[in-house]
DNA sequence: CGTGTTTTTGACTTCAGTCAATTAAAGTGG
DNA sequence: CCACTTTAATTGACTGAAGTCAAAAACACG
C-alpha cells in the first residue's frame, strides 16, 4: 500500500505534467494515491474483455498492449503503452472491459482503486484535466491506427508504426541516428498492423534493404528519420507532444 | 445566439443523460451555453486538419464525419457521428486538430466558444464526467474499429458496421425486421472499410444474395439482426451503450 | 547442448484492387 | 413533367498485394 514518500507512482506525475500543469499540492495528491504495486510477467492479463474492473492499473514500467480478438480466433493490437500509462482508466470509468490489456514485458505495475482515482479527477480539476486530455489523445492515437491500417500498404504502414513508437519511446533525434529496442515479436507486429507474420518478415526485410531502417536483435536503427517518416507518411501531429519534446532543436520564442 | 429558452442544444442533453446522471440545474446550463446555429451542406468542412479551433461543434441534426487523408490522396473515414455528438471536443481541448470533420449530409450544428464549453467541464462535474465518459466510448469505438479493419475479411467487415450503424441510429428491433436509411455513398462505404468501392460493391451483393440485409435506394433492412451480428462477428459491448436501450425487451432487475 | 520459440525463405493461392465500360439514379432547368 | 447532365451503382476481365502452407535456419535460454 501507499506510504507517504513512496515514489511509485512518479511516472504518472511525469506523464500528465506533458499534458497539463499541476501545483505541488496535485502532484502530491497524486504520489499519495494508495495503490499496491505489482510485478507481472510478459504476456499476463491486466484485464481481461468482460471484466468489471475494481482498480486501475498504472504502467510503472515497462510494455503493455490492449488486444482485441474476432471471431476466427484472430488477434488485433489496437494500442501499445509505456511507462506512465493508465492502462485501464477507461475501462473502469466505463464499467465492463470491451477488451483486453496485457502485459508486453515483464512489467512492474500499481493498481489504484477506482474510487480514489475518480475522487482524485474530480476534487482536482486539473488532475481531471490531464486525464481527459490523456484519454483524447490516446483516441487520436486510435483514429491514427485506423486510417494507418485502413489506408496504408504494408510498407507506408510499418514504416509508420515504426516512426510513431520513435515518437513514443523518446528515441527521434532528427538530424542523427536514432535507435530504440522494440519489444515486440514479429507476430506481435503482425497483429499490430494487420498483417501475417510473414508478411511483416518479408516487409521489414525490404525496409533493411532499402536502408530505411538496421536492425540487430529486436533494436530499430533509423538512419535517417525523415526518409523513413517520408516513406511511412508519417506527420506526428496527431500524438499532441508537448512543444518543447524531442522535435528539431531550437525554438526561439518558448 | 443564445436565448433563454432556446432548445437548440436540446440533442446534447438528451445524449449526455445516456452517460451519466444530470441535475435540473446541470441541464439547465448546458442550454444556457452561448452557441450559434449555423446549416452546412453535405461535404462542408466543420474543421480542417490543421485549424486552431476557438469553437467546439455540437451536431445537432444530420450525420457528420471524421476524415483523414494519407500520403498518396487517398482518404480514411475515422468515425461517423450522428445528432447529439460533440463533434470536435477533441480538436478543441488539444489545441490544434489532427484530422478532419465534414458534414456527410445536410447538417444543423451549434457552435460553442471553447471557453464556455471547457468552463461548464470543470465547474459542473456531472456535466464534466458526462463528456469525459462521452470520449472514452468514443475511444472505445476507434478501438473495435481498428480490430474491424486491421482483422476481418471484407464480408464481416462490412456486416459489422452494418450492425454498428442499426446500434447507433437506433434502429436494432431484436427478433423483428430493422432498417434503417444508410446516409452514405458505396464510395464512402469504402473510405470507411479502407476497402475500394468496387469491392464495397461485390460485397453488399453477396449480403444481400444471402439474404442478410436487403436495400432499397439507400436504406438498409435487416430481416434477422442476430444472424448479421453472426457473420459480422459484432457484439455491441463496445457501444457502452445504457442497460435499457434498445436491447432485449425485458429486465428484471433495474 | 538441447529444446522451444522466432525469424527467414520458397512455392503457391486468394482476396481484394485496378481499369474500363455500362446502367441506373438523382438532380436541374426549361 | 421531360430532356440533359452529373453522380452513383454495377459488372466483367485482368492484375497484384498479401495470405497460406511448409520447411529450414537462427536465436534464446535453462
Amino acid at each position: 500500500m501507499a506510504d507517504h514518500d513512496d515514489k511509485t507512482l512518479q511516472p504518472l506525475v511525469r506523464k500528465l505534467l506533458t499534458l497539463a500543469p499541476l501545483s505541488d499540492e496535485d502532484q502530491a495528491a497524486i504520489l499519495a494515491l494508495p495503490h499496491k504495486a505489482r510485478a507481472l510477467e510478459a504476456a499476463a492479463y491486466i484485464v481481461r474483455e468482460g471484466d468489471t474492473p475494481t482498480h486501475c492499473c498504472l504502467l510503472v514500467s515497462g510494455f503493455a498492449m490492449r488486444t482485441k480478438l474476432v471471431g476466427d480466433g484472430e488477434r488485433q493490437i489496437v494500442n501499445i503503452h509505456v511507462s506512465g500509462d493508465m492502462v485501464d482508466l477507461q475501462n473502469a470509468m466505463l464499467g465492463v472491459a470491451d477488451h483486453n490489456v496485457q502485459a508486453l514485458t515483464k512489467i512492474n505495475t500499481a493498481f489504484i482503486p477506482r474510487e480514489a482515482m475518480v475522487d482524485l479527477a474530480f476534487s482536482r480539476p486539473s488532475v481531471g484535466k490531464a486525464l481527459w486530455i490523456d484519454s483524447l489523445v490516446e483516441g487520436a492515437i486510435q483514429r491514427e491506427w485506423v486510417a494507418n491500417v485502413g489506408r496504408r500498404r504494408a510498407l507506408p504502414r510499418l514504416a509508420h508504426l515504426l516512426c510513431e513508437f520513435a515518437y513514443r519511446l523518446d528515441a527521434v533525434k532528427i538530424g542523427e541516428e536514432c535507435n530504440y529496442k522494440l519489444p515486440m515479436t514479429q507476430e506481435q507486429l503482425a497483429d499490430t498492423t494487420g498483417l501475417t507474420p510473414v508478411h511483416v518478415n518479408r516487409t521489414l526485410k525490404v525496409l533493411d534493404e532499402q536502408g530505411l531502417i538496421r536492425r540487430s536483435k529486436r533494436a530499430v536503427i533509423i538512419d535517417d528519420f525523415k526518409r523513413l517518416a517520408a516513406v511511412g507518411d508519417f506527420r506526428p501531429t496527431y500524438l499532441h507532444l508537448p512543444p518543447a519534446a524531442s522535435e528539431p532543436p531550437r525554438r526561439e520564442n518558448a
